[in-house]
DNA sequence: CCTTGACCTAGAGCCGGCTCTAGCATCTAC
DNA sequence: GTAGATGCTAGAGCCGGCTCTAGGTCAAGG
């Protein structure tokens, strides 16, 4: 058996073990590598592949949540690089957080702003679904 | 001075002032109508352009609405198809909106996750930036 | 030995959703 | 009658974010 496929605690993982466990396709997982997302490069094991750590794991969720959340991989890549330089850019990692905090603040305020819009849609035509009398509403 | 550019509340409206009026490009409206998003192709005046009601409006609305909370190009299309076809069609309609409704639920509840995650960061970094003696916590 | 499977790199390709360009028509105001 | 604004079509281009391909390495197992 290559690698460590099933390797339940493993210390350190390949990268299917990472893909199967984030949820990322192992494509991504060196795409976010390349694009700089991952702090400091991925160690490799002896025979040059890509060895994960739990640490890796953790950071990696980090960037899942961002990246749900949209921040665009620029900013992600940032943020990185600013945990990457170590202590004394706090005021700097803040900032990026806040601006994104109000930023996901927003989508949530649209997507409610949506959700009643389709809610009120979905009360006029479960109306016009049961009660065939009401058809002609002008309902779009 | 061409078109109606400032007309309040004509009646009709080019292109330019529909644009003004929804924040959309009129580049983007014209591509929304040759995708197939606006139930029925938009009147044009004698000159051959377009002539936006006060309806057409309310529906780029609805698309906007839509759109903004992620609904694809494909499926306003495809609602907007059903609302052309007139009454008899409501419960596909209703499905419709209730695929995307839960959809819209499901990433209100993903972002507020994310928002809490970023949120306990905030925290982090604002009590490291305050108090300067908590740098060296682990965090990332 | 040879197959199988996990992994590697570099780079091309794709998809959604616009955005922009080229080249032209029309209208109004000066 | 010409400048400037507004509009038209067809189609190319772009951007973000992956996704996939080609061609190869390496280790274990049968």
């Amino acid at each position: 058996m290559a690698g460590n496929t099933s390797g339940e605690n493993s210390e350190t993982m390949g990268i299917g073990e990472v893909a199967r466990r984030t949820g990322l396709s192992v494509h991504a997982l060196r795409f976010y590598e390349r694009e700089g997302l991952l702090v400091e490069t991925v160690r490799r094991g002896p025979d040059g592949r890509r060895r994960y750590g739990a640490d890796d794991l953790e950071w990696l969720e980090v960037c899942i949540k961002l990246r749900s959340s949209g921040m665009p991989l620029r900013a992600i890549r940032r943020y990185a690089e600013l945990v990457g330089e170590g202590p004394g850019n706090e005021d700097e990692r803040l900032a990026l957080l806040l601006r994104h905090r109000d930023d996901v603040a927003a989508q949530i305020g649209a997507l409610t702003s949506c959700l009643d819009m389709i809610s009120t849609k979905v009360e006029i035509y479960q109306a016009s679904v049961t009660d065939h009398s009401s058809d002609p509403i002008w309902a779009r």
